[in-house]
DNA sequence: AAACTTTGAGCAATGGTTTTCTTGCCGGTA
DNA sequence: TACCGGCAAGAAAACCATTGCTCAAAGTTT
């Protein structure tokens, strides 16, 4: 029997292997590893030197069932991991990270029954939290079934006022695009948005309105455009726009897709950007706002931000810290060449 | 005493609490509820009961400490959770979720020393097996540190082939570009590609040359264009490329991005889609194939569908049914209108 | 030298579930 | 009536780490 037999062949090594090497109790064990006992130096080192020979890790699943706390908590997503949740949960993951948590992934696919799926999966495993992101920024319905589990709505705050969400400050940041606009000089915006039902839509339409209002002036073709979030939609729009008030001299767009194909448009026509004309989109997509000719100045709604700052409500709250209601995250113009 | 005040105020309702409020032991309940036991119907009717009344759902902690399995595998990704992991990783946690398996996920930054940070914590929290997972098809170094854990790596490969790996057949998909711009009557076909240095081209480079030469053609510019994988790279091979070469009649581009850069720059240079020249992309990323006019078509590398075997394969490892060594999926034309 | 303090280390309970082993009871057969 | 089979249900061990409590020995004080 050589030194190596003693570790059990499939599983991991456990305390008592460590114990058993060390020649003490497992108690005894423990406390030479977390420090909190008190002993003779001899016998810690003894301790130390077996859990290093046997490269011992304590099991994660046995502290938790006796702490109660599983330090891990459900990321639930309802966009496939898309584009806005990304940024959103990797924010979340950071700040979650730094404090030992560990991040369990549930993507609904949009599905309710999937939702309500991982709800209970997530309570059987006792997470200690939850943050719920999803793709619009349209309030959601609360998650249904959870009990007492600390929730927190990331981008996507919750119907309930009471529940604890994190949203994207969309009045502010059609204000800063459009007061970057009005300071610069400009004079006929036009503005150029996705569909009418979407929140996000309606507050930059209703911001835009608004500020131009106040500075004397009107939009560019005397309304908003809205129709969806594509280039395609961008092209055509900014066509329209051309005709019915050729004077246009800048698009604010509500996001980088259409912001690119209005600048494709304007290229074709033989609008320069941005000395003919500014454009503005939102998002600050890299792959969409540094392609486009000239690269987009653009919002950036600081997703990361967002959920890191879910993350720590949501840490505050596992600790009894509890605050329910909407905390909005400011944007952050970032200006490039096209405006 | 109500009935209602005998549940744990801030824990959630144990198997305990069913068992006495069907006045039977913990064990009978248990029984009682996974069906494994004999016992009379009344017996368990009213256990079941009980476990309705309460809401009861059993702690997975505690029986993941009695299994030894915690149905929960590590994803770790190195690439911020990008456009190419996300779908290998839905495919996986779609073939893991059906097995009631959950996903840790795990973003490395590309930063070895996180890396090895979560792979600890993986072991420690006991995970079944881990998927390794990235943005480049290059082969990277074998995760450092775990023992004994199912490990699969996904788009990128181990360079350990003992290793399971399940990769893209880039070649394959090289081919099924070049063939269909032959087959279609194309002569005099450019390759316009990414860093040298990356995997994925060269074996792109590779095969398009080949098929090429087996047909006796020639890459039209002499060269395989190698520079970077935007779209700002892509208009200026285009021209480049012209210039060079102005009888081409058709651009295999190893990505989307520089794809939808040579269709812009064909369109400004008044040639016509694919009438005049055609044009075929890599990736099917659909923000980038359906934005561009016309509408590109590409190869998909089905990366769904590596995360699905991946994690098919890591389930079989779990089981024991280990078979290192490569594995790779095909790719998959989709014709749109570019070609 | 006796009584007391300090210290080192083990014991056992804890957490929630599963599973094996055991006990007790009933009916049936010799 | 005695014995055995079958079945229902309980008791207890197992999983693994943590921690308060206990006990014993060494050391200190009067």
């Amino acid at each position: 029997m050589t030194e190596t037999d003693r570790r059990p062949p499939p599983g991991r090594v456990t305390l008592t292997d460590v114990a058993t090497l060390a020649g003490v109790s497992v108690g005894t064990a423990s406390k030479a590893l977390s420090g909190n006992g008190r002993m003779r130096p001899e016998t810690r080192d003894r301790v130390l030197e077996a859990a290093r020979r046997l490269d011992f890790q304590p099991n994660e699943q046995a502290r938790a069932l006796l702490a109660g706390r599983t330090w891990t908590v459900g990321l639930v997503t309802t966009d496939g991991i898309g584009r806005f949740s990304t940024p959103v949960l990797l924010g979340a993951e950071d700040a979650l990270g730094a404090g030992k948590i560990s991040v369990l992934l549930c993507d609904t696919r949009g599905d309710a029954i999937r939702e309500r799926h991982y709800v209970e999966t997530l309570l059987a495993r006792r997470v200690d939290g939850i943050i719920v992101t999803g793709r619009r920024t349209d309030p959601r319905p609360p998650l249904a079934g959870l009990r007492d589990v600390p929730t927190v709505y990331a981008l996507s705050p919750s119907e309930d006022p009471a529940d604890m969400s994190v949203a994207s400050d969309d009045e502010g940041g059609a204000r800063l695009a459009t007061e970057h606009l009005i300071t610069s000089g400009r004079r006929h915006i036009a503005h150029v948005s996705g569909p009418a039902h979407h929140a996000a839509a309606q507050h930059r339409a209703r911001l835009t309105h608004d500020l131009l209002g106040q500075a004397g002036l009107e939009l560019s073709g005397g309304k908003v455009h809205f129709g969806d979030w594509s280039e395609a939609w961008g092209r055509r729009a900014a066509r329209t726009v051309l005709r019915a008030a050729p004077d246009t001299d800048a698009f604010f767009c509500a996001n980088d897709q259409i912001a690119r194909g209005v600048t494709d448009t304007l290229r074709e026509e033989g609008r320069r950007v941005p000395d003919d004309i500014a454009v503005i989109g939102y998002d600050n997509w890299d792959v969409m706002a540094l392609a486009a000719r000239p690269p987009l100045t653009t919002v950036d709604m600081n997703l990361n931000e967002i959920g890191r700052i879910a993350a720590l409500r949501l840490l505050d709250a596992i600790d009894g810290r509890t605050v329910g209601g909407v905390r909005t995250v400011a944007c952050r113009l970032v200006v490039r060449e096209s405006a």
